[in-house]
DNA sequence: CGATCCCGCCACATT
DNA sequence: AATGTGGCGGGATCG
């Protein structure tokens, strides 16, 4: 077969020539008529054939190797249009003949001789990239095939993703329109808006808000899109999806995929994105589905499709440095800004520029070109697409419907945050030492992988700005943002750091790291910084190494003050805590000792029993008054932050200074609880640090608000004592999803001490992060007890038992955070909660998860397994 | 050894 | 049923 083909190549010769010319005359001419599906076997040698030609087709079967890779070579820099790339070929032919068959196989065409992207070029060569209206050029998928010699299989690679663009389109089977880059500008304009929708808030939220100081990043994007239903750009996008039957529909994958790939490089505002990144954002799945298997699936097609992207010119590889390392990545060189239209469009990149000389407006050829299948039904259905809280969506009407994915995409995207989030947690689990873990920290040179990362990913990570933090990178860490200063500014009244924020997220590593209350001293470490009356004591803490600190942590705790500790200086404090992050990712820096053994058994027995009732509880009817609350209550929890803070600093409140007394009296108490991502629906990570320095965890908030990743952050210790703590976050502002289905992401702190173990972490419905969560200091600590979940009273009770015989201290508070989970059937609002928390309520490691979670993955167990494992470990690694 | 990604099996879709 | 499409992932290559 492949002599065949060959053969048919060689015809190529002419072709070679005129690229342009080659494909005109087969487009439009009526001779070919286009649309038949008829097998071009033979058409794609028309004429050319001529004895020599077989010979040399010939030979190039035989050594074909060889005849690439030269031709390679040189074809490749040259890409695009030119035929050069024929040329060569033909030259080559003469090449090969000579020493042909002999040889043509030890040298093997290197594989990238093969590669997809230089085959793309060829491909592109064949066709002008501003064909004339009025010819259209047809393009047979055989015959390309057969002239390109390679299988069809990997002319359909190509074209897909060219589809995406509306390069080209399916005109029938086996035909393909060539429409050139015409309308290449406006398909980039309606992604660049697609994306913004789907993307953009994630995106637009960092970014902007490193950015502007406002970010209410819903609002802009609202503001210049209607709603995200309305918007009919993804129609097109979509357009594949409906064709296919619905969701189920595996085809489009590939299309959409690129078009989503796409997507993240023009709403991205480094237009560099990460391989590994977009793949977990372009997983869809909900759930934290993140099979490894299914990763490398992901990447692999994005390797296609970069291929193709890079061959456009639309995209170059580049590589980031991160914290591990370099990651590949991929730089967005195409035109930025597209001369639309409306307004809509927000140029993000002044450099940009449309692209050269397309720019014509002319309507979304997409649509033209499609062929006839696919688009009625695109328009009915997308429009309703909602974000998630599509109460309405019908989900019964079609299961395919592509507003699902719609609705589902922004649910997913939230997810799929928190997956990647989980994956570098993860990562940086693995590698306590190597990776991140201090993300927050300022550590000189990992801190920047922390923060590095996720800013070049698409989203632009917000950094915390916390001055000692401040990362060295200095990538992220320009903005400090006030959102969440802002916040905590007015409440503290000190804008700049976070000192009250008790919850510290990686951007880099979707890590949240709570900080246990403990320590307000710590808080106020950082709150020092900011001028607020610090405390020594929380820097001592912060300060003193790690193993020392579990225990004198508990000390602390009971005395806020750590003499010792607090003499430290703020950086030693930090480099101690970078390190001590890390570790206390992997390992928890301060081993606390089982939690259970030393909590009270019973405590702790008790306390979990009452969490999975609390589940219960949530799942059904307290979920919506849970989410309500929370959705009202952002205050609630910024006052516990607050109060938190206040705590922190220098008083405890009494309810948590008794509980201090108790932790101090608790030898062990972990000072941070890692959870792991397997748990929860969503893949967060908590870490939650008992007495954890606060600075990380200032950093931490303003992370948050900046991943606007559906994680809600814990209180503070402060709260730890607490049974309950509810996020404050809303997606509200933000979120196209007015329900607030998510809305409200419901954290719960209690004490972890007996919990400990089972590091009961929730993942909150999609509840977006608000930047608002930003600590408010207003609460008591007391009150915590508010705790948005309805806890059930008896859980309440046994929180507040536990609290007081738990050692608040070693609080671990835990949180809950509700994931709305991007359940593939639409959910209504009302239906996601209830799943939801059942789902949410999964302590990897006490309660033992259920069949439900395993969907997630099946690691569960292991996750558990392997959290409580960590907690040992930190235990006998801290010296 | 990790990054790439070619290759082609095979399921599903379309004729 | 034949043929078109294209998901998918093993495993070869590259760097």
């Amino acid at each position: 077969e492949n002599i065949f083909d060959r053969s048919r190549m060689a015809p190529k010769t002419p072709i070679k020539n005129e690229p342009v010319d080659l494909s005109k005359q087969k487009g439009c001419t009526p001779e070919r008529n286009p649309i038949t599906p008829v097998k071009l076997v033979d058409r794609p040698q028309p004429d050319p054939w001529t004895p020599t030609a077989n010979l040399k087709m010939l030979v190039s079967a035989a050594s074909p190797d060889m005849r690439d890779r030269e031709k390679k070579k040189e074809l490749f820099r040259p890409i695009e249009n030119s035929e050069q790339s024929d040329i060569p070929d033909s030259l080559q032919y003469d090449m090969v003949d000579d020493s042909t068959v002999d040889e043509f196989e030890k040298q093997r065409p290197s594989r990238k001789q093969k590669s997809l992207g230089l085959l793309c070029q060829k491909f592109l060569a064949r066709y002008p990239s501003y064909p004339l209206s009025t010819e259209k050029t047809t393009i047979s998928l055989d015959e390309v095939a057969s002239v390109l010699g390679v299988e069809r299989r990997r002319i359909y690679d190509i074209v897909n993703v060219l589809e995406s663009l509306h390069l080209v389109s399916r005109v029938a089977k086996n035909q393909y329109c060539w429409h050139g880059r015409h309308d290449l500008s406006q398909t980039l304009k309606s992604l660049q808006e697609a994306g913004e929708l789907q993307y953009g808030e994630l995106m637009t939220f960092f970014q902007h808000k490193e950015q502007d100081l406002e970010y209410k990043f819903g609002e802009r994007k609202k503001e210049t899109i209607p709603d995200s239903q309305d918007r009919p750009l993804l129609d097109f996008s979509e357009q594949d999806c409906t064709s296919a039957s619905a969701n189920s529909r595996k085809d489009k994958s590939l299309r959409i995929m690129s078009q989503k790939f796409v997507m993240l490089f023009l709403v991205s505002k480094t237009k560099i994105v990460t391989l590994d990144i977009a793949a977990k954002i372009l997983i869809e799945e909900t759930q934290d589905t993140v099979d490894h298997s299914k990763f490398k699936t992901k990447v692999r097609r994005l390797y296609d499709i970069a291929n193709v992207l890079t061959s456009l010119g639309l995209i170059k590889k580049v590589h980031v440095t991160e914290e591990r390392g370099r990651k590949p990545a991929f730089k967005w060189i195409g035109p930025v800004e597209f001369p639309g239209k409306s307004g809509e469009l927000r140029e993000r990149s002044p450099t940009s520029d449309p692209l050269p000389g397309t720019q014509r407006g002319d309507c979304a050829p997409y649509q033209i070109c499609a062929t006839g299948k696919q688009r009625f039904t695109r328009h009915a259905s997308f429009n309703g697409a909602q974000p998630c809280e599509g109460t309405r969506r019908k989900v019964s009407s079609e299961p395919n419907s592509p507003r699902q994915e719609r609705q589902d995409e922004y649910c997913s995207k939230m997810i799929n945050l928190a997956a990647v989030c989980r994956q570098k947690i993860e990562e940086d689990t693995r590698n306590p030492s190597i990776t991140s873990p201090p993300s927050l920290l300022p550590v000189p040179g990992d801190s920047d992988f922390c923060v590095n990362p996720l800013p070049q990913a698409v989203f632009p990570v917000v950094q915390t700005d916390v001055p000692s933090l401040s990362l060295p990178n200095g990538i992220s860490s320009q903005a400090p943002h006030p959102s969440m200063l802002a916040a905590s500014k007015t409440e503290n009244g000190k804008p700049s750091l976070l000192p009250n924020q008790p919850f510290l997220c990686f951007p880099s590593s979707p890590l949240l790291m709570l900080c246990s209350g403990l320590h307000e001293n710590n808080l106020r470490e950082t709150l020092s910084t900011t001028g607020d009356g610090g405390n020594r004591s929380a820097e001592a803490q912060a300060a003193v190494p790690p193993a020392v600190c579990q225990k004198r942590s508990s000390h602390k705790c009971a005395s806020p003050s750590a003499p010792a500790d607090d003499e430290e200086p703020a950086a030693k404090k930090q480099t101690m805590e970078q390190s001590d992050l890390p570790l206390s990712l992997v390992v928890p820096k301060k081993p606390f000792e089982s939690p259970k053994a030393e909590c009270n058994p019973g405590n702790g027995c008790t306390s979990a029993v009452h969490l999975e009732d609390y589940h219960l509880d949530l799942a059904s009817p307290a979920a919506p008054e849970a989410a309500n609350k929370e959705s009202t209550k952002p205050l609630d929890s910024q006052e516990q932050e607050k109060q938190f803070q206040k705590k922190d600093p220098d008083e405890p409140s009494p309810g948590k200074e008794h509980i201090s007394k108790e932790n101090a009296n608790q030898p062990f108490l972990p000072q941070y609880l890692y959870v792991q991502p397997t748990a929860g629906l969503s893949s967060f990570n908590f870490l939650f640090s008992a007495n954890q320095a606060p600075g990380a965890i200032s950093l931490a908030a303003n992370q948050l608000p900046s991943l606007s990743v559906p994680c809600v952050v814990v209180p503070s210790a402060a709260l730890a004592s607490f049974p309950v703590v509810c996020s404050p976050t809303i997606t509200s502002p933000l979120s196209p999803v007015p329900d607030g289905s998510f809305s409200a992401a419901t954290s719960m702190n209690f004490s972890m001490s007996s919990l400990a173990s089972t590091t009961p972490v929730f993942i909150g419905t999609t509840a977006v992060v608000t930047p608002k969560v930003s600590p408010t200091p207003s609460v008591d600590p007391q009150q915590p007890a508010h705790p948005s979940l309805h806890l059930s009273p008896v859980l309440a009770r046994s929180c507040a038992a536990v609290k007081l015989d738990s050692p608040v201290c070693m609080g671990h508070p835990v949180t809950l955070l509700k994931l709305q989970q991007p359940s593939s059937t639409p959910l209504t609002p009302k239906s996601i909660r209830p799943a939801c928390h059942e789902a949410f309520f999964k302590t990897p490691g006490s309660l033992g998860d259920p069949v439900a979670w395993k969907k997630s993955e099946g690691n569960q167990t292991r996750n558990a397994s392997s959290v409580q494992r960590r907690l040992e470990i930190s235990s006998t690694s801290p010296d």
